[in-house]
DNA sequence: CGCGACATGTAAGCAGTTACATGATTAT
DNA sequence: ATAATCATGTAACTGCTTACATGTCGCG
């Protein structure tokens, strides 16, 4: 499926950047739903140079450092609206190893139980804290046009799934109690 | 992390198998959050009785095929259950193309964007009315140590899960209209 | 001068998908 | 007979992770 080309294509027609701040881009909002190590990046772009939808050039930093910033080309544009445009079916439900341990989870005592779901639970609790402090900034709904506009809606279906599975996780303790 | 092992051995702890049958055991509740094509299941059965975690006896089918029954051993019993015991923290965010395509919205036109919300909308309300429909199966809660109990956590977390997803998608809906 | 961040790459290996390959059994 | 399902395997490839490998820049 190529998805991370897309992503770099993505990331790329929002601002110019090199591997490594495309590398660092994974670790922000963007996180909640890809991401990739540089590893994986730097042969990626080396591919997009060669299939001519990005170019780079070349800025020296400080003395000698080489750094490539990569740019969308008018062929890597095309490509990108091509594949935001296109009408996918609903991928296939995604892997989550603890609901496969749950679902085995009649061969656990009930504390053992109790306690991996409370574990569980804490860890989203955090987490959602953590999103929610990433949706305090925006104190409006932004432009349906602007850049923001992406990230607010990702954000705000960040904190749905997490509200969901700590209402699970809540609903499996009852149970278990 | 070899989930795969651990799920096939859980399964045959509930019940020994064929590789066949193991296969269509990824396509029914199990199919909600975790799956493996017979071309993986195969060569990991293959492994595990290497580690001697699992054993197979032949059974003959009609005149000549050979079926290969599945039973766990003691230690694959014992490695099951330490797995299962295993406190783990929770999972980084599992991949999400379509999050991905909403984060760069802003390229798309207002219509496109309805148009692809809505088409997601309707695949995940089908798909929350078919895990409905598992859930009908039960009346009341199953006891906490049958086997049933982690299927039933399981199909509801399911329906937690695509709930949350729908009630997000009608929220971006509402944003682009 | 030393440390953390910046910056770019490759290699080995694991997990998973799609395709290739074969053949038997059962129900219509 | 023939089609659907049962049954078992391998091969090639993609995607991703972890580890290896190197070197610069800016700050204190």
């Amino acid at each position: 499926m190529r998805t991370l080309k897309y992503a770099i294509l993505g990331l790329l027609n929002k601002q110019a950047m090199t591997g490594y701040t495309l590398s660092k881009e994974f670790n922000s909002e963007i996180a909640q739903f890809w991401n990739a190590n540089h590893s994986q990046i730097y042969p990626e772009l080396k591919k997009l140079v060669a299939e001519e939808l990005v170019t780079f050039d070349i800025e020296i930093s400080g003395d000698v450092l080489e750094k490539k910033n990569y740019t969308l080309t008018e062929k890597g544009k095309n490509e990108f609206l091509k594949w935001l445009n296109k009408e996918e079916p609903i991928e296939k439900i995604s892997k989550d190893v603890f609901r496969l341990r749950m679902y085995f989870s009649n061969n656990l005592d009930l504390d053992t139980r109790i306690r991996l779901l409370e574990s569980q639970l804490v860890q989203h609790e955090v987490r959602l804290k953590n999103i929610r402090q990433s949706m305090s900034q925006y104190t409006t709904i932004p432009d349906v046009d602007s850049d923001r506009f992406g990230d607010f809606l990702v954000i705000e279906g960040a904190i749905f799934r997490e509200t969901a599975m700590i209402e699970w996780l809540k609903k499996c303790i009852g149970y278990c109690l």
